[in-house]
DNA sequence: TAGATTGTTAATCGATTAACAATC
DNA sequence: TAGATTGTTAATCGATTAACAATC
């Protein structure tokens, strides 16, 4: 209601906003009208301290008393999200993960709407993926003259990912999601985010790797206890 | 060397891993030989400081006056990550992301390989995607059983997903990555890692958003600054 | 009103950074 | 040896949690 000015929120902030979203978006849909921040807490895994931290930072949304409406928290977090109007995105590189990303529905259902795809295979320009027609890499810059667009997925080879960045900005785009295997940088007028999927095979593998050694250690130590008359 | 207890790492120090890794095994690819935490951390954009604190959590690899040997230090992490040996893989569902999981070249080029994929659809049963089998989902436990396996990712739809969890861990998974649009739960001796890719976009939309609104407080306070005499 | 729950400040906890003795 | 750079402890910073007055 405050209407605050924000500081830039933290990281840890930032990827709690989504989840807070999809969670209100499920309990809208479940009918409830009110929750309170104890609840949404529970079953979030958080602290309901946290939460209220957390919806505070934006001005905070709640009544005393009675707790946050979860239509009007829902939408409020979708204005902080930006996602409460749709977002036009063109997709530059058709192999296999700008195709699976094409052909994936969560997006739509988000208002993220795929308008083109791009890419250099002269057997691929011309067709459509889901409807939507792939165009030759070399019209990019005129594609972007006619047709505003928020984001940019760039789903190339690595050694090509880079020299995209300059067409994207010079032609308005504001955020590029760059699965390329190579990070790439951009003005700081241009959000970047640099996506590693291996990344998170080697987190998972370091956790599983990591409970195995901690669940050694602690057997040592009760085998110690145990030795000790 | 001295070959530390380690407590649980934070994530945000876990995040820092794999990004240690693909520098160190990019510059041992250029013939680094050795490397000071300073240098690692002006390629990263990391304080030194964190560096060694990092290193240091798993005992510390480096030599006093030298810096860190790029390769012994590149397996070392590799160590912790537990990716200096093969993990066999399988996917469940081979719809868009399995498919287009199933055909990404950078898991195998990481150690991780696809040895089985699982599906309902009669159609793809029986068929390969990039050289592997489409296994009917039926025949999940049976499999698992003769083909132990490290990891399974889930890319089925959303509904699907948790009625996977049990046959999983009964086979033996350790590491479930699950794509499915619902979060799911698995026992504590299990690392469950779920993704939602629309969460990533959401981040994108929020940062671009607020970059917006911090520029034109900016321009306020500055408007508010000249209208002063 | 009494009970509930927010908004917000203060206390705590943990992660990052700074500093420097150890040592190559 | 002198210079460099780690390993490690202490200081700082920031995020999370606790507490409670405000108020529905």
């Amino acid at each position: 209601m405050t209407n605050k000015i924000p500081d830039r929120a933290s990281d840890a902030m930032m990827r709690r906003m989504p989840a807070y979203y999809r969670q209100l978006r499920d309990l809208e849909a479940l009918g409830f009208i009110d929750l309170s921040s104890k609840d949404l807490a529970r079953r979030m895994h958080l602290t309901d301290s946290q939460i209220r931290h957390d919806f505070n930072a934006f001005g905070g949304f709640g009544r005393r008393g009675r707790g946050y409406n979860v239509a009007l928290l829902r939408r409020s977090i979708g204005d902080i999200l930006d996602i409460n109007r749709p977002h036009d995105i063109i997709i530059i590189g058709a192999g296999n993960v700008g195709k699976a990303l094409a052909q994936y529905k969560g997006f739509a259902e988000s208002g993220f709407q795929l308008k083109a795809i791009f890419d250099t295979n002269p057997e691929l320009i011309g067709k459509k993926i889901s409807g939507v027609k792939v165009l030759n890499v070399t019209t990019l810059s005129k594609y972007l003259a006619k047709a505003p667009t928020d984001i940019a997925i760039i789903c190339t080879p690595a050694d090509k990912a880079q020299a995209l960045v300059a067409p994207l900005v010079a032609g308005g785009v504001k955020g590029i999601w760059n699965f390329a295997a190579l990070d790439i940088t951009a003005p700081p007028e241009v959000i970047v985010s640099n996506v590693h999927l291996t990344d998170s095979l080697m987190m998972l593998t370091f956790r599983m790797h990591e409970k195995e050694v901690l669940e050694q250690n602690k057997s040592w130590v009760s085998a110690d206890v145990e030795s000790k008359p």
